[in-house]
DNA sequence: CGGCAGGCGGTTA
DNA sequence: TAACCGCCTGCC
């Protein structure tokens, strides 16, 4: 990368790169041989690898930033700070969601370093209506090629996604290069209906966007709102919520009952540590 | 080859 | 409003 940033947050905890990227919440981060992540954030082209650091229990980040970023180190820092929560007092939660729940412990070990990302609202409505039906690495390659050809570049090799309005502009003759099968319609769609409203949809509206139901809207709510009390119900949390609490894999509206009464304001943070721990075993 | 992968829209009863 | 079914694509 040319015009190269370096960044340094020391002593951060409760934190993990690879569970943070890799728990599913996002699709534009890839890891690199060295251990850490190349991606594209808010027109932000970057490198981050997380260090131990030299005292205290926590880790030390290194960001690594081209083109497009903020001159200033401060307003920089503290977006990566905020696009990374390195603010909200996980540690907190954990012991929190611990002591309303005594099955979720498990869990919240197995994913004790994830965080939930302040993602973009048009890049997680982008991303999860490609989601569904889908698998993470086809879902990256579709969003990646996306935006090579259609986004502009935020830096050399990097793209962001296109607006809304270039998307709206598109044909789904033009979209098949990108492999989105039927999903290009909606996405063509979403578009259209985002650039008619005049702007990104609220929390309410998001149900009314072509190819959104119940799982992607809740998808957004959580990674692209903010709203970290959504809890979303994909075919992986209902199997954990099997295992972990015995509910029929059927009854999402008794799982979604559940945690909302036991969960609360917290439920999208217990989420990713259930979901994380039945995708990499911890749960069986 | 059929089954499946982080669901949704449309149709039907 | 609940239950069913077809769906692009790529991989096993």
């Amino acid at each position: 990368m040319k015009n190269i940033r370096e960044l340094i947050i020391e002593d951060v905890k409760d934190f993990d790169l690879a569970q943070t990227f890799d728990c599913g919440q996002c699709f534009r981060w890839r890891r690199m041989p060295d251990g850490g992540y190349r991606g594209v954030a808010y027109g932000r082209a970057a490198e981050i690898r997380q260090e131990a650091s030299a005292a205290g229990a926590g880790i030390r980040l290194v960001i690594k930033v081209a083109g497009g970023f903020e001159k200033d180190e401060d307003r920089e820092l503290a977006f990566w700070r905020y696009y990374l929560d390195l603010d909200r007092d996980y540690a907190a939660i954990k012991a929190e969601l611990a002591r309303r729940d005594d099955k979720i412990g498990a869990a919240i070990r197995a994913g004790e370093g994830i965080h939930i990302l302040h993602q973009e609202t048009w890049e997680t409505i982008v991303s999860f209506i490609i989601s569904q039906n889908n698998n993470i690495p086809r879902i990256q390659g579709c969003i990646e090629k996306l935006a090579q050809m259609f986004g502009e570049p935020a830096a050399e090799e990097a793209w962001n996604l296109p607006e809304p309005k270039v998307l709206a502009g598109l044909t789904v003759e033009e979209l098949a290069p990108v492999r989105l099968g039927y999903r290009a319609k909606y996405l063509i769609e979403t578009a259209r209906q985002v650039v008619a409203a005049g702007g990104l949809p609220t929390s309410d509206e998001l149900d009314g966007l072509c190819g959104v139901g119940p799982k992607v809207a809740s998808c957004i709510r959580l990674f692209g709102l903010g709203d970290v009390a959504s809890f979303p119900i994909d075919v992986w949390v209902k199997r954990v919520m099997h295992e972990v609490y015995g509910f029929d894999e059927g009854d999402v509206k008794g799982m979604a009952d559940f945690a909302s009464r036991t969960f609360g304001e917290f439920g999208g943070i217990a989420q990713q540590y259930l979901f994380y721990a039945i995708r990499s075993g911890a749960v069986e």
